[in-house]
DNA sequence: TGTACATCAGTGAACGCGCGTTCACTGATGTAC
DNA sequence: TGTACATCAGTGAACGCGCGTTCACTGATGTAC
């Protein structure tokens, strides 16, 4: 890596750090490049402006989460021989697993943060929130009419609001455990959302024949 | 109500709304004396400084959710007739209902955005956040406690964990509305864990009888 | 292999503006006697 | 009922500080010929 991604880089890491702990109206440039060890000039070859340390910062953001659900539920459909609900099932609970081994708990979802923000940024920053988020509830949608396809329902369901579902507790679990420090209610809540799929597809025989 | 105590509402109020929109570092004093048509000095003779004011303004949110919950949850039960299951049903559409009718969508949690800034407050205001956040949780642990002892659920369920689901789809569903700009989201969302709630507990020849 | 030039990754100093906070003061209303 | 005083709900001016941004400049590395 050349030297000046690297540097680029370490500032987007610090950025999104204090960004997450103090919003970004309260995180300064000038604290960026004080735990960065650089000048503010130095910031500003990287950066033309604030906003686009927020774009870059959100940027990489997304593709750090879009390449972990690739990751985990890539991981789980081989896990799964191919089943679809079992895909699903097994996607959630690594989900769970990997939020549970992060150090200190969840630091924060980018997404959230910025959208009780949004006045401070301009329409692009918006409007990769909200097609990242389109794109987290298409990847649960598509996974769940697998599931349709071969499981019958045991209650009529709209898939597409049950996806969403999906995203809202993390988001949801994110803010509890962040709010009371309880880093466990993260996992515990993907769990149960998981447990909620699980009521709804898996056959009941099946669950016999398996205990 | 005397001058002062209006002055000091409208001002929580402007600053409530201004909060949520931008978050608490970016919202200037300046700003809500200019909408306020009072002057710098007319803000600080109301409060000491600018974390007095958080403190002022969440207290006034917690109250405002208190009431409503407690209002929403005691006309449920005056319409369900006592009944723990069809209190905690009917409750929940009412939620839904008062969501769906906000004009302009909900405005955002202020919890959450709190949780997204906490290094800008002080501790009395986190505690604040924490201890309102476990009383709703309470809450619903409670009216759940009293749906178990009635109607046994057809899988084993934790509780205090599907108490705080109910706040995680909430609190989530506030971020997914306002990134997506669809005020429909929330209410979803309520109205499926609803469901959830109902598929878990509700026996299945009532279904039928009552269908 | 040497030279000229271009690009990269910054430095250092200065800017104007808005921010939160303080202070001395004031006119209107309420209260004691 | 009148007077003295206290409290309420502000005004107006000033403060120092930190913020985002700009600008002219620089030493190290890469590239063409």
């Amino acid at each position: 890596m050349a030297k000046g991604t690297a540097t680029r880089e370490r500032l987007l890491e610090i950025a999104e750090r204090s960004v997450l702990a103090k919003g970004f109206g309260a995180t300064s440039i000038e604290e960026i490049i004080a735990e960065a060890g650089i000048t503010k000039s130095g910031f500003f070859y990287h950066f033309r402006d604030k906003n686009e340390l927020a774009r870059a910062m959100l940027l990489r953001y997304v593709d750090a989460n879009d390449r972990l659900f690739a990751d985990l539920f890539g991981r789980a459909r081989d896990l799964a021989d191919g089943d679809p609900l079992h895909t699903l099932l097994i996607g959630l609970k690594l989900l769970a697993e990997t939020m549970a081994d992060l150090p200190g708990g969840h630091p924060g979802c980018l997404i959230a943060s910025i959208c009780y923000q949004e006045r401070l940024f301009d329409r692009e920053v918006r409007e990769i929130t909200s097609r990242s988020t389109d794109s987290w509830n298409e990847f649960f949608r598509r996974h769940l009419e697998a599931v349709f396809a071969q499981y019958p329902p045991r209650d009529p369901v709209d898939l597409e609001q049950l996806a969403r579902m999906v995203n809202c507790v993390v988001d949801g679990g994110i803010i509890m455990s962040k709010t009371l420090h309880r880093p466990e209610l993260l996992p515990e809540q993907i769990l149960l959302v998981r447990n909620y799929i699980k009521l709804l597809f898996q056959p009941a025989v099946a669950v016999r024949a398996a205990a």
